[in-house]
Parts: structure tokens; C-alpha cells; sequence
DNA sequence: CCCACCCGAATGTGATCACAAATACGATGC
DNA sequence: GCATCGTATTTGTGATCACATTCGGGTGGG
């Protein structure tokens, strides 16, 4: 029987995704990220489907396409879950990103066009840290995870390097959900800010002090992290 | 309805329960990684299906994992070509292979258990090394590409390092179509053997000979591309 | 001879169905 | 009360269909 079901293309949506398993790698996409999502949930095709409206296919791209960058976990049984952190995984995924993150803040501060177009993205970085700093005072963590990742990933952006973009985001994927549990359980009051040092590196056009700053950031979270239970 | 009664969860089946989608997976990834497939050329949906003699489901789900690791291009028009290749591109992965995988050579050392652990991998790949060498004489550029990452991926797949080795496969599956051609291209003749420098490195136990091993194999294979037609 | 147009074939995407396996959960027996 | 079993539900997977869009190839006009 013929369906024909409407409003997928809705008239007035401008929107960039034209397709919806697009629209919906994205959102899940980011709210992983982000540590909207607890590690060890269940995503079920259908239950996906469901929370965003759509049919069961686009979900199904959607997890599909996640769960080949590692932010998703297949059990034995093939049930889908959010992945989950072992000490080792950790380890690795820490190593990696002290391993590519560092030059990926180099490239973005040989991208930017002379001091102004340093500036600009200084500027940009320093408004979102600004209201990371507010998410600090308050003790919100949730916020706090959201507005870190938009810190860094304004940066790498900027880089215009699509390929170490990709593994950085794949590793931000897979260590996303556990950050959110571990920043919700230290709280936001150990946590020292190290964007600034970064911001002013960048202003500076300081490659080294950059390096070591967005080096730093990653070696300090690590530390906060390292010992606690998984 | 009693209808899952004992005998039919067949009992002898230990081996992976493998599913359909995962196989047309795991031989498209190989192929690309062994740069069986030309860049530019197209994928779709039905032709995949109908060359592994599956339906179309299994195919797209294939397709839709390869190409969030970069190893498959979505046009603006929705069509699947296998990645092409860009200077700053090639530039980018290699500067990521260069910081990733002399650091998971040196994994695979630290995990190899004593001596007889590290002689029993480079035995491995010596043998590989061995048949490599005779592809290079006969000048058999496809063989090559193959050996050339059974025996990376023999190296890196016993450090036991999956982040690593997810992020240094993805890497490989953007390159990899390119390498065949120029491969192809340059000949056999002018690729001077860095591995058995590695594997000797292994055997000895010395990192940081095995590290450079590696980065001079990837660095070498980089200068003889550079410059080149893309 | 070349270019634009047009029509049939191919393709991606979404929707829905069937089926087997796994899970959840309540009932049953001890 | 507790363990065990059976049933109902959920779930992943594969298959197939409909439809709009895009591609390819040939034709007609210049």
C-alpha cells in the first residue's frame, strides 16, 4: 500500500540536512559529545526513531555510522548501547589526543589569516569561555561539558584540517559520555582553567605556548579523571 | 506461540555469529585498504549489493560505515565514489600517520610478552616481509599494496590498541585507493625496504630504532609521492 | 560538427513488513 | 519467599516497495 507520508520536506525548511538520517547523525552526534548521553544506555533503532520523529531508517543510519567511529558499542547480541570507559581505553584515548590535538590548535593558529584573523577567533574562543566560566561558578556540569567541547572544537574548526578533524571527533565521541559522568561527580571547582593560556597564545601568535597550553588542558583533565573508578 | 525451543540456538556455533551487513563490511573495508578500488570510482547501493550477491540492506549499511571513516565520498549529489585525493589531503594524512602509528609500533613492542613473544610476531612479519619482497621483484604493484598493509596491520594489531588502531585504519582507508595508483604508477622498483629494519628493531627490543623505523617507512613512502599528479 | 534538451535507466532515501533472537516480566512450582 | 520457566514484548536484521532526483545517452536543432 502506497503511503506517500508528508512533511519530511517541510516547505520552509532551509535547513542543511536535506536528508533526515543526516539530520539525525547530527543531533545524536552531538549531544555524545557533548556528555548529554549516559555510557552503557541502551539506543535501540526503534527507540531512536521514535524520540526524533522519524521512521526506523534514518535511525538506523544514524547508529550505524556511530557506531563505526566508537561511539557506540555493539554488544555480542548485537543490542546498541551508548559505549561504555575501561582504564585502558581511557589511557589510550588520552594518549591519542595528546598525540594529535596539540598540532591540530597549531594548524588552526597557521590558518588564521595575520593578526586579525587570529583575533577574531580569540575572540570567539574567549566569548565561549566566558560563559564556560559561568558554568564553572554555578557547578553546571552539564553545561560545563557542552561549552568545552565548543571551545576546542571552535578551534580545531578552524584548523581546516578535515582529516585530523575527523579522529579528534571520533576520540571526543568515544570519551564523551564518560567525561559527563566524571565532570558531574568532581564537580566543576577542581577544574582549572586553561583556555586562557590558549586564548592569549593564539593572540600572540605563540605556536609553542599554544601547544602546550591545549597540551596542558588535556594532561590536566586526565589527571582529574586518572584512578576513579570506571 | 511456543516457537524458540532448544536446538534451534545451534550449539556448536562458537564462531562469531556473523551478519550479512558485516561482511560485505569487513570485505569492502579490505579491499580499500589494499587499494583494490580506484579513487573517483562509484559505489551504489544495488551494484555493491549485487557484486557480494546480497540485497540492498546489508550493502547500505556498509557503505554508510566506510563512508563515516572517510574511505567513501558523498557527492552533493547524494552519489558514493570511493575518496579521491587532494595534496593537502595526502599532506594531512600523513602528517597523522607520521604522529599515530610509530607510537602504536612501539605499543605492539611493549605488549609482545619477552623475547619469545617479540620473535613470534617478527617471524610474522618477516614472512610477510618475504613475500612482500617477491612481489616488489615481479613487479606486482597490487601484491604489493596488500603485503604492504598485512604487514602494518600485523604490527599494529598486536599492540592491542583498538583507539589507536581504529584511528590508523581510518587513515589508511582514505589512502589507500590513492596508493595503489601511484603505486602503480612509480613501480616497485624505486621502494627501498625500511622493514626489516623494523622488524630487526622488534627483535631487539629497541624502541626507539623500531619508532624510526616507522616513521622513515611512512616518510619514504610520502617523498615519493609528493609532488606527484593527483 | 557541436551543443542543448529530453527521456529512459539508475540511484539514494525513506517506509514498511517478516522473522528470529534476545530480553523483560509475570506466573508457576517448590 | 525464591528460583525457574514460559510467554509476551522488544530488538536487530534482511527484504522489498515507492518516489523523487540524478545520470547517461541519444536525438534534434543550430
Amino acid at each position: 500500500m502506497p503511503v506517500t507520508k508528508i512533511g519530511l520536506t517541510v516547505p520552509g525548511n532551509a535547513a542543511r540536512p536535506r536528508v533526515v538520517h543526516e539530520e539525525v547523525y547530527q543531533r545524536l552526534r552531538r549531544a555524545i559529545i557533548a556528555g548529554q548521553l549516559e555510557p552503557g544506555r541502551s539506543v535501540s533503532v526503534r527507540g531512536l526513531a521514535a524520540e526524533f520523529g522519524v521512521s526506523a531508517m534514518p535511525a538506523r543510519e544514524a547508529i550505524r555510522q556511530l557506531a563505526a567511529l566508537g561511539a557506540l558499542e555493539l554488544t555480542a547480541t548485537r543490542r546498541v548501547t551508548v559505549a561504555r570507559m575501561t582504564q585502558t581505553k581511557l589511557r589510550e584515548i588520552f594518549d591519542a589526543r595528546l598525540a594529535l590535538e596539540p598540532d591540530l590548535a597549531v594548524r588552526a593558529l597557521d590558518n588564521a589569516k595575520g593578526k586579525t584573523g587570529r583575533d577574531k577567533l580569540a575572540a570567539k574562543l574567549a566569548s565561549i569561555d566566558a560563559s564556560l566560566d559561568k558554568a564553572i561558578n554555578r557547578g553546571d556540569s552539564a553545561a560545563y561539558a557542552k561549552l568545552n567541547s565548543d571551545f576546542h572544537f571552535t578551534l580545531y574548526e578552524a584548523a581546516r584540517s578535515p582529516v585530523y578533524l575527523g579522529l579528534v571527533e571520533s576520540l571526543w565521541l568515544q570519551v564523551g559520555p564518560f567525561m559527563r559522568v566524571v565532570i558531574g561527580r568532581l564537580g566543576t571547582s577542581t577544574l582549572i582553567d586553561q583556555h586562557q593560556e590558549a586564548v592569549r597564545a593564539l593572540r600572540d601568535g605563540d605556536k609553542a605556548k599554544l601547544h602546550s597550553a591545549i597540551r596542558e588542558d588535556i594532561t590536566e583533565g586526565m589527571t582529574n579523571i586518572e584512578g576513579d573508578e570506571i
